[in-house]
DNA sequence: ATGACTGCAAAGACTTTGCATCTTT
DNA sequence: AAAGATGCAAAGTCTTTGCAGTCAT
């Protein structure tokens, strides 16, 4: 069974508290500074028991990278096909219409993800010869 | 400018005379009768420009491999966490409020991606001791 | 001929895993 | 002590890319 691990609940933590949908890599980052010897294997393998275990959801993979959610309520997601970031939509109930449709599959459902894709405001800013956002991506992105 | 290409007519065929919504590696397995020397690569590379021309699209990540859909109408999905088939659902429109609730950020939507997930019908008649239909898997899944 | 497309293999990027070591109970 | 958890680095997967040769126009 499992046991109580600073890191873990470290990683939990960071999970919650920030609204980016981080990576692994960014929660590594993140963290990095409080533990120094902290290994990106560690924050993979407790992101996956999270996620068997239910505490955390998944969002998807965007630009290569899974993204997490320390919100496990079912809602539906923005993603900028830009820079990456990931923003919270309001929860939405399941169309009546959808479920029945795959009650008929004889398929048994256990939860959803559902994405919006376009461009945030500051990417679309930056399309019109407006530069002065550009060093916002970065930071933005919960890619990394 | 993009030319002709046998191979890359066959890519594109593939991809929507199946309902199964291959991954690349699917489609290079299923081409590879054909064109002998057909290589991953030109896969890779033929879907990433029908993604960028907006001729097919992206059901997501599943499992590790990117599935693709020749029907480009925005539909939702189901896919089994077991054996990763990926199930077409009749096509929603997406909820005013939600769509309403994106303007407020400022963000423009070019589409969206919407999976359901769970487990497929054969997947549960294996739970109950039933492995008459083991095999199925490895022959529905797109995922290869 | 010219520019595009492809095969091949190497390189990249993200994630998983094996093993020795350190922690928690 | 016993069972877990972690660091580190190697291995695994999927995808992208460089380059030389081939094909379409």
């Amino acid at each position: 069974m499992p046991r109580f691990s600073q890191k873990r609940e470290a990683i939990l933590d960071c999970l919650r508290e920030t609204k980016s949908h981080p990576s692994a890599e960014w929660i590594f980052h993140r963290l990095r500074p409080r533990f120094p010897d902290l290994s990106l294997g560690t924050v993979y393998r407790n992101l996956g028991q999270f996620k068997r275990q239910g505490l955390v959801s998944s969002v998807g993979v965007v630009g290569g990278l899974e993204r997490f959610d320390g919100e496990v309520t079912p809602h539906p997601h923005f993603v900028c096909d830009r820079c990456g970031e990931v923003l919270d939509l309001p929860p939405q109930p399941l169309p009546e219409s959808i479920r029945a449709e795959v009650e008929v599959l004889g398929a048994r459902v256990t939860g959803y993800t559902c994405c919006l894709h376009g461009v945030c405001q500051i990417c679309q800013s930056m399309e019109h010869g407006n530069i002065e956002n550009q060093k916002e991506i970065s930071n933005n992105s919960g890619g990394m």
